[in-house]
DNA sequence: GAGCCGGCCTAG
DNA sequence: TAAGCTAGGCCGGCTC
């Protein structure tokens, strides 16, 4: 039979420890594969006679149950042989843990590896088998180890099994809820007095015909059947556990669940049982009865057998907006709009018990439908189940974790692979060391743009920079030389330090990336006669999982909580990164310099004996680059098509590649028809990609207020209109005027006559560490002590807090406010601030580049502003940008700015 | 007014 | 079982 891993734990049992895997079949059975046999080990390194300390060990643990004598390497550096360690299995996987610190005590003991590697893990490492893999067993017997009742439709026992390919996802179940608390006189609920008054649940697939049922604990009268109804809280939660277990679903969702419901029902569910009210509250496919722990800020839920994922998070980490909570996602993301009772009025509407109740339980049904939704339209953890396959970690783990527990998995197959050891994750004294004694990690190099308003400049990237720096040096933990030193010449990076070549020892690092970059080929491959849309989704997932994956490399190796950290080689990555986007651009710059078209190709000069009066010229010059990226300009006496513009960029590539190791490869992007730039890592560009025959076209704006969540919404559009005027019109004046327009409206906003204004005026900042914390007063950290003030608890570390700017004297902190706050309360807005302070300086960076100043201008004090005088377009010397005008540079510093009479100084 | 710092968010 | 990395712009508030 076939099934898919979707959770793995063990049980203790007298012939040992017993490895259960949870999972869904293809036939849509869930299963629990038991797996006996699997035993736990750690290494030993140790100086010294090893059999001595090998008897020994034996005889002071009595938890050991063997000893070895292995070859192996150790974590860092190149050596020239195996050393023999203690390869140590004892009884129970706690063992290990158990005894590790006594272990190091003993004489000769160096280092220990592999202590702290879950069990569960170091089975499916060593046996081959990956976290959402497929697997294909043949069953021996039904379960022996087991005398609990399982919760799934097939259990057995297995002891032979492999894994399979396969292009699709088990038909997997999802269940989403929702709990509505009733809170006592409108304040935050607290499971000590407010219990719990209705659990809303959706099922995908349908739960016997319900894509919904909602559970209340009162009678209520002219529902549905997909509402029932109970006498108390106790009878519904019980009745809410059981339609949990018999739904049994593999993902347990729903919206800020970890944050909110899941603690609030296990401590509702303890407080009902301590008055005598007994719930059983079993989740677990093992009869688990809910649980959580608190790790920090953080809940962690874990349901064995299942995968317990919150849609919060997940949306947090893919989405930027700016709020998440549910009403703001939901609009966003799924244009739906959430029903809501206001807290203060949820005591009325819950003893209604007509319309009002209803409505009730409909908006309650809601939030489970909006978060189901969420993961079956934004398919939320397609990306998740691809990472979890091809990195080989536990689904929740990926969920849960960070990129840390995906690379030390990869690792740890690797390095076991290649009789490599892996030291345990560091210590706190190790991580201090490490942060205190950190050289310093150098990062990516940005060159310096050339400012202002271009036109034709083609785009190009390196694919995967640093993976494929480290590729083709040869780069790695294993093959940095430390203690022993190879026959042959060394790589030498410009950070310092030494490697040895591939031909001597190929790193562990260099191939592992090899074979994530050489599936990512082929999954892209694939994806192009892909049989299905499913399984095109699926493929999509697997080549961006494997993006990320080979990106998290770089990262972790410069991360001094990893288990392998060498700033050797982080940095040996990014030196060679730097010099490489600078070498790129002296090749392009100098040796390139020019590219010639010719009846449609693109040639070099050395390439031609002699230039035809037709040949289009070409200059090359390099604008601005970040990292792993150029922008190069093309200018020329012709005019320079797309289709040009994308033979020069396509010709530069290939010349720059061909003078790279392999597989270092820069590529041609995009063609920018005109591009803004005002910083490092600011600009926008009018941007044409390849696309089929085509081209698309997009306006692509970075690092600008326009996708800065700090900045409000009024200067978001504002911004957006004033680019896509001057990029795709080049209409200065035209977005000069709209500009005049914004602010005319701004400084005639009432507040009480428009409160939808109030939208617009709105930033958000993330209230990101305890508020005692904070060294300097903050608009958020205002806002956040007003609202302490007001509802008696502070919003939570984390989340993100709206403010707008109100009138009144003072320091601009202490007139942040609450929207709502204003808005209920119709108090005046700070026009001033918004118009000089919101909407005037970005506007004026990028309308510098025209000559467009404001510097000087003083919206109190003179009647006529500078937009004001731009209301006469016949007196405007600007008009719309022709080709000549485009390349302008701002005014010199050293012109006085009061004696600009004109908006636009050429 | 220049320069520094804390804070935030973004690019890559 | 908390946590990939650095570069860099810009704001408000403070000091000199």
């Amino acid at each position: 039979m076939n099934f898919q891993i979707l959770d793995a734990d063990y049980i203790g049992h007298e012939s040992g420890p017993v490895i259960r895997l949870f999972g869904r079949a293809e036939d849509g059975k869930s299963v629990c594969c038991f797996v006996p046999g699997f035993e736990p080990y750690f290494f030993i390194n140790a100086e010294g006679e090893l059999d001595k300390l090998s008897t020994m060990l034996t005889e002071q643990f009595d938890v050991i149950k063997k000893v070895e004598i292995v070859p192996k390497f150790e974590p860092i550096g190149f050596q020239l042989s195996r050393k023999p360690m203690l390869r140590v299995t004892t009884m129970e996987p706690r063992n290990v843990p158990e005894i590790r610190d006594d272990v190091l005590t003993l004489p000769g003991v160096k280092e220990v590896y592999e202590t702290d590697i879950l069990f569960r893990n170091r089975f499916l490492i060593d046996k081959g088998l990956h976290g959402m893999g497929w697997v294909s067993v043949e069953p021996v017997s039904d379960s022996p180890y087991s005398s609990e009742k399982i919760y799934c439709d097939s259990v057995f026992t297995a002891d032979s099994f492999e894994e399979i390919e396969k292009l699709s996802i088990a038909p997997l179940k999802y269940f989403s809820f929702d709990i509505e608390c009733l809170p006592l006189e409108g304040s935050m609920p607290v499971p000590e007095s407010s219990p719990v008054i209705m659990i809303s649940m959706s099922f995908s697939p349908a739960f016997k015909g319900h894509d919904t049922i909602v559970v209340v604990a009162k009678k209520v009268e002219g529902t549905g059947d997909d509402v029932e109804c109970f006498d108390s809280e106790t009878l519904m939660l019980n009745r809410f556990f059981e339609i949990f277990q018999e739904y049994d679903a593999d993902v347990i969702s729903g919206y800020n669940i970890n944050g909110f419901d899941i603690p609030y029902i296990a401590d509702r569910v303890t407080i009902l049982s301590g008055s005598g009210d007994n719930v059983r509250s079993t989740v677990g496919r093992d009869g688990r009865i809910l649980s959580y722990r608190k790790i920090g800020n953080r809940t962690m839920v874990s349901i064995p057998g299942r995968v317990v994922v919150d849609a919060l998070p997940l949306i947090r980490s893919q989405y930027s907006l700016k709020r998440y909570t549910l009403r703001n996602v939901a609009k966003e993301l799924l244009d739906r709009e959430k029903l809501d009772v206001a807290p203060s009025e949820m005591e009325e509407y819950w003893n209604d018990s007509g319309e009002k109740l209803l409505k009730f339980i409909d908006y309650a049904r809601r939030d489970s439908e909006l978060a189901m939704e969420l993961f079956l339209k934004l398919q939320l953890l397609d990306k998740h189940i691809a990472i979890a396959q091809v990195s080989g970690s536990l689904l929740q783990e990926v969920v849960d974790g960070g990129q840390t527990s995906m690379v030390d998995n990869l690792l740890l197959r690797e390095y076991g692979k290649q009789d490599r050891v892996i030291p345990p994750k560091p210590s706190d004294e190790l991580v201090a060391m490490r942060n205190r004694s950190s050289e310093g990690l150098k990062g990516g190099e940005v060159l310096d743009p050339k400012r202002g308003l271009l036109e034709n400049v083609v785009i190009l990237d390196y694919k995967s920079l640093y993976p494929t720096i480290m590729m083709a040096h040869n780069l790695c933990y294993t093959t940095v030389v430390e203690q022993d030193r190879p026959d042959a010449e060394t790589i030498k990076p410009p950070s310092g330090g030494e490697f040895v070549p591939a031909e001597v020892s190929k790193g562990i690092m260099p191939s592992i990336l090899e074979s994530l970059l050489q599936r990512r080929v082929e999954t892209k491959k694939k994806m192009k006669n892909a049989a299905s849309d499913s399984e095109y989704r699926v493929l999509d997932a697997t080549q961006l999982a494997l993006k990320i994956l080979l990106n998290s490399f770089y990262g972790y190796s410069g991360y001094t909580r990893a288990r392998l950290y060498s700033m050797a080689l982080a940095n040996a990555v990014t030196s060679f990164g730097r010099n490489n986007i600078l070498n790129t651009r002296a090749l392009i710059n100098g040796t390139i310099s020019k590219v010639i078209l010719r009846d449609g190709s693109a040639y070099f000069t050395e390439e031609l004996s002699s230039i035809n009066a037709d040949d289009t010229i070409v200059s090359l010059s390099v604008v601005y680059g970040d990292t792993d990226s150029v922008f190069v300009q093309c200018s020329s006496k012709k005019e320079v098509s797309l289709d040009d513009a994308g033979l020069v960029g396509t010709k530069i590539a290939a010349m720059v590649s061909d003078s790279l190791p392999d597989p270092m490869e820069l590529e041609f992007e995009s063609i920018a028809k005109r591009a803004l730039f005002i910083a490092k890592k600011r600009y926008a560009i009018w941007v044409f990609e390849p696309s089929g025959d085509g081209w698309k076209e997009d306006i692509k704006v970075k690092g600008m207020e326009t996708v800065r969540r700090d900045w409000c919404e009024l200067t978001s559009k504002t911004l957006n209109t004033v680019l896509g005027l001057v990029l795709k019109d080049g209409d200065v004046d035209g977005a000069v005027s709209h500009v005049r327009s914004v602010v005319d409206g701004v400084r005639n906003i009432d507040v009480r006559k428009d409160s939808e204004i109030i939208e617009d005026l709105t930033m958000t900042r993330m209230f990101s560490k305890k508020a005692a914390s904070y060294k300097n007063k903050q608009p958020h950290l205002t806002v956040a002590e007003k609202i302490e003030r007001r509802t008696g608890s502070p919003p939570p570390v984390g989340e993100r807090i709206p403010f707008v700017i109100v009138a009144g004297k003072g320091l601009f902190v202490n007139r942040a406010e609450d929207p709502e706050y204003v808005r209920e309360n119709n108090i005046p807005i700070d026009v001033d601030y918004y118009i000089k302070k919101q909407l005037l300086p970005p506007v004026e960076r990028i309308l510098g580049v025209f000559g467009v100043d404001m510097a000087n201008l003083d919206y109190d004090s003179r009647q006529m502003g500078l937009f004001d005088f731009s209301d006469k377009p016949q007196d405007s010397p600007v008009k719309r940008i022709s080709k000549k005008e485009v390349e302008v540079q701002p005014p010199q510093q050293s012109e006085d700015k009061k004696s600009q009479s004109s908006l636009f100084d050429f």
